[in-house]
DNA sequence: ATTAAAGATACATTAATAATACGACTTATA
DNA sequence: TATAAGTCGTATTATTAATGTATCTTTAAT
């Protein structure tokens, strides 16, 4: 029971985005580099949010991308499931189960998963970082600078 | 994201107990012809769940076991964090991720999970079973039966 | 036009872990 | 004392996540 790598990288990725305040875009490359992800891994995290239409991207020379909406209106809970996929958490018909007729425990799981993601949902992306996520942002400064050192 | 099978067998097995209205011990055996399940498998749930007290044991011939409370004692939450074990749901930290420190994505994912289980904190065993549990009695009697044919 | 930078996409491989199987041991009782 | 039943450790298999490789398409600078 664990949130795929693949939704923490596109967590933050969304929070590197949010954390900067200037309108340049940013790179694959440069999430690489800060955050110490292999390429190919990063890119696919970045199609998908860009297929949400949560960030903008632009090929070519000079892109990259950046987040098309305030981190505030990126709700937790919507990028989660999206990353995540939006599976049932107990799967009681492929695997077949006699009981099914008359068991109520999918059902009950599946209100305790959306239990989850209401909670979520009262949170954004610019609750991810700690104050005005000036911290983060210093991080990312460092770290980039070191990587590309 | 899916709740194991491991899981979802202990609460079969807790079910199909709950459902046994006569003083009988269950055997593993008879687990596995309900459920068409290898006895392997139910074997280390079964052990699991006597460590958990939440059945009562008996080796030797004519050995078995029953639930060491009532159903509507054995509270849902109890049972799948036990099974599933109570990892985060997200691991920040043995992938170290730089932003971690000024990062409040753990702590919301923790608090999320919580409500999870809080939500299942008021369901007990009994509540698998719709109605009566009469229902759910009549098909695994009917199932032993032809497993047992 | 050409070239290099950047994301898009498909496919292959590796690693992690859940699921299952096997076998030996212990306990209890008919 | 033979046998049924749970205990427990280890090995194997299957599934899926994670990662890697390669190629294509788009775009802008030169």
């Amino acid at each position: 029971m664990q949130l795929k790598k693949y939704t923490d990288y596109g967590l933050r990725i969304l929070m590197y985005l949010a954390s900067r305040n200037d309108n340049k875009l940013t790179t694959i490359r440069e999430i690489c580099d800060v955050f110490d992800l292999s390429a190919n891994h990063v890119n696919k995290v970045v199609h998908h949010l860009g297929q949400l239409e949560l960030i903008t991207t632009k090929r070519g020379k000079n892109g990259g991308f950046s987040l098309s909406k305030t981190p505030s209106e990126i709700h937790l809970d919507y990028v989660i499931r999206q990353l995540e996929g939006d599976e049932p958490w107990i799967d009681c018909y492929s695997s077949y189960c006699v009981a099914v007729p008359a068991c109520k425990l999918r059902g009950l799981i599946l209100r305790g998963k959306e239990e989850f993601y209401q909670y979520l949902h009262d949170y954004t992306v610019a609750d991810l970082m700690t104050g005005s996520g000036a911290e983060l942002a210093t991080i990312f400064r460092q770290r980039l600078a070191s990587a590309e050192a």
